[in-house]
Parts: C-alpha cells; sequence; structure tokens
DNA sequence: GCAAAGATTTGCT
DNA sequence: GCAAATCTTTGCC
C-alpha cells in the first residue's frame, strides 16, 4: 500500500456505532448478575442476528456441573481467562455448543448460550442447518436432501436455535471459534446489547439443564435464566 | 493405553 | 416416551 495513505490508527472502525458495542464490565463480574444482562442481548454475524432468551451459568471450580471442576485443563483453559472470550465446546460427539467467558482472569466461569430467538438472517441460519444435516449424513436415506430441506423450511423461526447444539448450528459456530473475542466489533461473531427501543424483557430461573450427574447443591441450583415470554426457550 | 461418560437432538415405538 | 447417534475429554490402571 502506499505510504502516502493517510494513516489508520485501527481498522475500519469509523462508523462503527458503540452503541452496539456490549460492555465487557457487564461480563467481568458477578457471572449471576452477566447472566441476566444476557438476556435481551443480541448475538450477531456479518448476515444474521438473534436475541438471547435462554443462559446458564457455570462458576467456578466448585461448580460440580461446569468443565472448570477438573481445574484448568486444555480444553477449558479460555475459561480462566478474561471475560468476553468464546469458549465453544463439543457435547455428546456431535452438538457445537457457545459459551460466553465471564469474571476476571484467573477466575473460571462462563454462560452458556441455550436458546437464541432469530431477529434476522433466518434463510441463512436454514442454510447452516441444512449444511449441518448433510454432514450428519441425514439426508442419504430414501426420502433425501430435498426432503431434509423442506423440513428445515417449515422448522418455525422460534426453533431455529432453541437449545445449545441449534443455537451453535444456526450461527455457524464450531470449536475453532474457541477464542474468539466477542465484544471486538471486528469480529465475525458478536455480541451487543439490546436495540435502547427495547422493552426490559422478564426473566425467570430455574435449575440447570442436563447436569443429572452433578451432586447437590449444584444440580439444583437456580442457575438458569430465561425469558418465559419467548417461543424460542427450549424444551417446549 | 483403555474405558466411561457427557452442559443434546432426533426419530421411532 | 425412550434410545440411538457419535467422538472428545478425562480418569484410572
Amino acid at each position: 500500500m502506499s505510504s502516502r495513505r493517510s494513516p489508520r490508527r485501527s481498522p475500519p472502525l469509523a462508523d462503527h456505532d458503540l452503541s452496539r458495542t456490549f460492555a465487557r464490565a457487564r461480563l467481568a463480574g458477578s457471572t449471576l448478575d452477566a447472566a441476566r444482562a444476557l438476556i435481551g442481548a443480541r448475538l450477531a454475524r456479518d448476515d444474521r442476528a438473534g436475541r438471547i432468551v435462554e443462559v446458564e451459568a457455570y462458576i467456578g471450580t466448585d461448580d460440580q456441573a461446569s468443565h472448570a471442576r477438573f481445574g484448568r485443563t486444555a480444553r477449558n483453559a479460555v475459561m480462566f481467562g478474561p471475560p468476553g472470550i468464546a469458549y465453544v465446546y463439543l457435547v455428546y460427539g456431535m452438538y457445537d455448543c457457545l459459551n460466553v467467558v465471564t469474571e476476571p482472569e484467573g477466575r473460571p466461569a462462563a454462560l452458556l448460550i441455550r436458546a437464541i430467538e432469530p431477529v434476522s438472517g433466518e434463510a441463512a441460519m436454514r442454510h447452516a442447518r441444512l449444511e449441518a444435516a448433510v454432514r450428519r449424513g441425514h439426508t442419504e436415506g430414501p426420502a433425501g436432501i430435498a426432503a431434509v430441506a423442506r423440513r428445515i423450511e417449515a422448522i418455525p423461526s422460534a426453533r431455529l436455535a432453541s437449545g445449545p447444539g441449534l443455537a451453535a448450528i444456526a450461527f455457524g459456530l464450531s470449536r475453532a471459534d474457541t477464542g474468539l473475542d466477542l465484544l471486538d466489533p471486528r469480529s465475525p461473531i458478536r455480541l451487543e446489547p439490546a436495540p435502547a427501543e427495547a422493552a426490559t424483557p422478564p426473566i425467570a430461573t430455574s435449575a440447570r439443564i442436563g447436569i443429572a450427574y452433578a451432586p447437590e447443591p449444584w444440580r439444583s441450583v437456580a442457575w438458569r435464566f430465561f425469558d418465559p415470554t419467548s417461543a424460542a426457550v427450549s424444551g417446549r
């Protein structure tokens, strides 16, 4: 590039709207506070966006349901790092799940994104869902890919990302995305605050899902947070 | 080095 | 309503 070009202090952020940057401070403190802050916030990719409607908190090495219960390992290392970073893991050998790291560096904690209500880019989400079905060999039956494509077209919008595995598929996320800074406006996947005009959503709580293996009190603690008015909440 | 289990989803009985 | 699918991570011998 020519040295006569006017220098840029940072990459193309000149027209970036700062009101669309989620505040790292909201993730750096209590994970339970951060969980409430995430309900109604947005997850955005270039061609799609959605409203987070369900999250679960996993806090510290004492939490016997958390991946951090074994201490720091190769898999969970980012949970011990700074807040706002993506932690994507493979569950049951089949599905990737997105977490947002919380709390200061050195304290392992994260919020599992369990459900997202699509706001835009539903076609991209359906396309991602079809690609996932092809990868899993679900299109090799007698019905073929056309039948699977029709079935995916028929899925209601609110069901496109209504579970942790489905949310990752809808947004095209995989373990390779672990380490991404979700609060960097230049990141391909970003966390953004709810629009100023959006109403504050109601928030309900319950025990976390799928952790029956954990001893009490971890099994029953109400660390799942969701918007009970959303049709996109998982398990309905 | 091996065995067990898992922060899920889907399809069939 | 139950069980299969699928493979990485972790604990233990």
